[in-house]
DNA sequence: CTTGACCCTCCCATGATGGGAGACCCCACA
DNA sequence: TGTGGGGTCTCCCATCATGGGAGGGTCAAG
């Protein structure tokens, strides 16, 4: 299978699927004609991969996460705690996120939001408030 | 004022300082021996850059948020316009780095988390369940 | 033999930030 | 007058994941 079908297969753009081997996520054959060659295994690890995207796993915990995958004795204690350790580092950006959105919301309350010049929005960003 | 002090009453990094300028937020005037200058106006714009980074205003916000500051007459609709729909992109972050994060633990939860290599998350990743 | 789809590598860009090299400037102190 | 140290200059590189595009090779169908 060449990289086009793979990326079809697996959901991953064929530039990444090439980025990904060349940060060793994945070994795919090649042909003679210097052509990637793809597996149902290398597919599979695509899929692996997308999927950890999909939760935003950094493209190194997804390493470490390939290689328990692989490991058949690993202890699902390993997997638990790497994926425990994300969703802190998750929760932790969205209360960040949201406690912007909140300071904002309430600057925006206080604003007008018609003609006239007057925003409380600019003097909070200029420092009267802090 | 150096560039040293600007950046210490600021609370901007030099280098940071150095990229505003590059990317065309301030202009400060420079010294017979190349050394930049800044007045108290350059600061203040410093200072009004960092706190709406604090908000996580990207940088092309801020060249407009600038450009409403410095405009006497603006109407602050404008403002809050772009204010708002910033909140929006941040509410919407949120919810999907906090959707991520539910969906990490509902797997997380189902997982022993002990030495048996039996383990949900990966089962997941690996696309049994997508 | 041409056409078109596919593949290759290499370079560059994003957004905000920082690190570091190599060179220059300035002031104080001996 | 010389030297040391701190401040500053510009330029290049790295981060993280992703994509765009150039320039060229490969292959199968017409």
């Amino acid at each position: 299978m060449n990289i086009g079908e793979a990326a079809r297969a697996s959901g991953v753009s064929e530039k990444m699927v090439r980025h990904y081997e060349a940060i060793g996520l994945l070994h795919p054959a090649r042909q003679a004609n210097g052509y990637r060659s793809y597996a149902g295994g290398d597919v599979a690890v695509l899929r692996f991969i997308r999927h950890a995207r999909d939760l935003a796993f950094p493209l190194e915990d997804i390493r470490k996460l390939l290689a328990l995958w692989r490991d058949r004795g690993r202890a699902s204690a390993e997997v638990r705690g790497l994926a425990m350790h994300h969703v802190a580092a998750l929760e932790e950006k969205a209360r960040a996120l949201q406690a912007m959105a909140s300071s904002l919301k309430h600057l925006a309350a206080h604003c007008h939001g018609d003609d006239r010049p007057d925003c409380p929005i600019l003097d909070s960003l200029e420092g009267r408030h802090g």
